[in-house]
DNA sequence: AATGAATGAGCTTTCATTCAT
DNA sequence: AATGAATGAAAGCTCATTCAT
């Protein structure tokens, strides 16, 4: 018998999967942690338990796998925040609890932020890949609200740059709030009302007498 | 009357000064057009036009050149836009001038973008600093804004949210709409609008039957 | 029979011991020769027949390599001393042979002085083991002989420094007599003498009528 | 009147030494706490409180300065030790009064060690310089001695060779024991009573029946 | 597929020396 | 004589990638 036998053995396939897997998770980390500069294929061998030369047998180069590091993380948390908001009416409200959800994602993926911030130099191609991942379904939505009259007046123009004023917004007060670097300041109800009263009144009175 | 008045050639300490500067422009340029990482110390002093050594005669090390170059010109941008919406009234308009002015000045200024965005990894010091000159005048002239009534009911907390939702959405268009490369849309007047509008009225109807 | 037994191309292994050798030797060589100041890292792979960036694959830092060396040569050159001193009775006798064979193993390694001698200021660590690998013996063998009546009434302590006497000796006899530039004397059967009187006997007359 | 009247105006000639000593006790400052290799002609100069192009006024290069340091310190040291031995008699008891006196120069002169040993490699000819100061004097004295009917029979190349045991067990003693750092054993009278024994008696038993 | 040594270009920094002011 | 910026070679070390085993 031999010494696997009675665990499900992993097929060649699944361990080559399984390596990779590891790869990524390592590299992830790290960009996470300490930036795609610090993510050198000897530190991500290591932290991956495998040799270096054996990253080569998975990735082409160093920067195929930190481009797809970003994508990846980047549809989970579409998908994370998508999950969250699935039943929530009217889209004034739904907007508001992505924009919680988004920042639930980054409680649990503390990582994240650090990947997506430094992808737009260190990883550009993912980054506008991203961008576009997360732009188009949310132009697509706004123009959708507008369709149900949930929506002021704008054109389709004016809702992409919607679109890219609201994930700079969430970029911005994710830097500022969710840091975790010694005692910085956790996101605050204010924030989610500052959000919300923006997008719903604007930030100016409209009549000036 | 000065003894080097007159069309005397430059003494030692203005040539010192123009070595000095012909360092930070150099180095300002290839971080604005490469990133920081591509700022060696060989890089900028060969466009400078001096020998590598010459650079330890006028800072101590690369990362102090680098930590002065996003507060520099970040005074200088602030600067800017405080001249072009000087007398620009009531608030709300001084505001889209405000915004406005900062298109202006990245238009002037191409490489300011990349040196600011990539400061946050690459000089974080700077960057939290210039982050700070910029978001406290702001603050301030929000709540003065508020105080003459012409903005809505926000507490204090709510309007630094609001800081940086409106730096955050300045960050992200001009990455979208300003990045000279290959043909990227320059900034058009549906985002001024888009900006108008969400300031002063909000992206949401308030009303909902 | 292993299946690399006979003459096999030399495996993995053996290669990387073979490399790290070279590494050694080209070491040992240039700081024996020319000191350890120059002992930089190209000269030492230029040597050794390999690329700079391989010396990193075998040592940790030029420091390390350079800790390495006085200890490895060091012991060899107790044992080289014990060898030829094993069966030499008595302990007066055995110590002559001792001073004797220390001058025969710097003729056979002429880089030894200098990788001692410098080490005391570029090899700190390495220096003061190697003189404790030295001195603890030597003083342990004074002590035997001391009970065994063969020398005459020293303290633990007064043996403790007369150890140090009789390495500094050494050490200063050496640099006079066997630094092979430019004709130096060789060292001759006076010094010998010296020692050996010195030894038994001492320097000055004890009578003083 | 001028600024300067009613001290000692220094003239020319005068000033232009000074900064030379300057120069020089900055140098012997350095290498006596850091060693030869942190000499650089910045530090040199920093600590003299000149710039550093003054430096070469007063030395044609950093080794023409390098070279001086020890022969000039050694004379001090040679003559330390004679003004304090001078009337010493028999020439026993001045032998151990000079091995005194060396090490209460050294208690005085805490840097002079470094300089003295690191010379060998760094300032080679200031070393051969110095070890020939010393040695010639001393073979002198002992023969000398030798002459009065103080010392035991040696011929002229053994007395040669005594000095250089002499010298170098000084040498040995004084690194083991002189040497400050961080509560290194201070020089102790188990050091000058086996200096002594050694010198008169030796250290073995003459007679083996 | 896994391994890990070999490669050499590249990096930042230091430094003795020169020289115009 | 004093100054201090300019120079460029040299240092130790890192790294993505290659490739023989």
């Amino acid at each position: 018998m031999s010494p696997t036998a009675g665990r499900q053995k992993l097929s060649r396939r699944e361990r080559n999967e399984e390596v990779r897997r590891s790869l990524f998770k390592a590299a992830g980390d790290i960009v996470g942690e300490r930036g795609y500069e610090e993510a050198s294929i000897s530190r991500i061998t290591e932290r991956a338990g495998v040799a270096l030369g054996t990253f080569y047998n998975h990735f082409a180069s160093r920067q195929e796998l930190l481009d797809q590091l970003l994508p990846t993380i980047g549809e989970e948390m579409i998908e994370f925040i998508r999950q969250r908001t699935l039943d929530v009416r009217p889209e004034r409200e739904r907007e508001l609890a992505r924009f919680r959800a988004f920042f639930e994602f980054l409680v649990e993926n503390p990582g994240f932020l650090r990947i997506l911030n430094e992808a737009e130099f260190s990883a550009p191609d993912a980054y506008r890949q991203h961008i576009e991942n997360v732009s188009l379904p949310y132009h697509r939505i706004l123009r959708r609200a507008r369709a149900a009259g949930e929506i002021r007046s704008f054109t389709d123009a004016e809702l992409e740059a919607v679109v890219h004023i609201l994930i700079g917004a969430r970029s911005y007060l994710s830097q500022r709030y969710s840091y975790a670097k010694d005692g910085a300041r956790l996101p605050d109800e204010a924030m989610f009302d500052a959000y919300a009263k923006l997008l719903i009144g604007g930030l100016f009175e409209e009549t000036q007498p």
